[in-house]
DNA sequence: TAAACATATGAGCAATTGCTCATATGAAAG
DNA sequence: CTTTCATATGAGCAATTGCTCATATGTTTA
């Protein structure tokens, strides 16, 4: 048997169960996925910058100032959030103002939300 | 002014804009929190386990020998899912079966499933 | 063109994290 | 009581992370 994985006692109870539980996992990779996109909602400055654009689309400056960090901080983070699509941007002249990529970066903070108030 | 926020030149555009979303802003320590609470969908192992809790409750060594992990490593990340009141437990004998504690757990998951799957 | 401004990015560092290994705790069986 | 088995936990370490600081890029204006 596996080295790695030490077991019960051979013959344990609960191993239809394991069996049964095993089959309906999802794909590895599927899973990692899912907490790479959990990773993003999972630091506070990174949920800021996901709140302070649920009501308008901002420029990097303003969110350092709303959020009381400096410009590069931001964008660091920014860049993060990105690459992962949750947010998207547009330049106009100097400015480059960024937005939600789409509604389901609302409801999931909204459920966390929840959770938290019960 | 703050000397850590630069921002953008004097009587700038976006400045009421600002204003509104800075008075919708939860406390700090909601968003805190709810960063605490996804930082614990953040990694995979714990995604894992808790994906794996959703059809039974199940003992430590039967979950380490389904993410062919050590026991050591799962009951590590259990003390963390059980401080995060994500799963909870049940002592049978030497056994220690873990089951999740709501039904949010399952929720939160799902949603970010159908995120991935669009 | 040069200067000014908004943003992006690389290097570096301190803090955090997720594991391993060894060992402690707690419960049942001999 | 002693042994055995299931689980918990502390120390330590390598990898990751989130920031700062300096600087680069890109755009507008003089």
């Amino acid at each position: 048997m596996d080295e790695k994985t030490p077991h019960c006692a051979e013959g344990h109870v609960h191993e239809p169960i394991v069996e049964t539980v095993n089959a309906s996992m999802p794909d590895e990779e599927i899973l990692c996925d899912l907490a790479e996109l959990y990773k993003m909602f999972g630091d506070s400055t990174r949920i800021k910058i996901l709140y302070v654009l649920f009501e308008a689309e901002l420029c990097v400056c303003d969110i350092a100032e709303l959020l009381n960090m400096t410009q590069s901080a931001i964008s660091h983070q920014l860049r993060v959030l990105k690459q992962a699509k949750l947010v998207k941007f547009r330049r106009d002249g100097k400015t480059v103002f960024y937005s939600l990529a789409d509604d389901h970066v609302r409801t999931i903070i909204n459920m966390g939300l929840e959770h938290l108030c019960e």
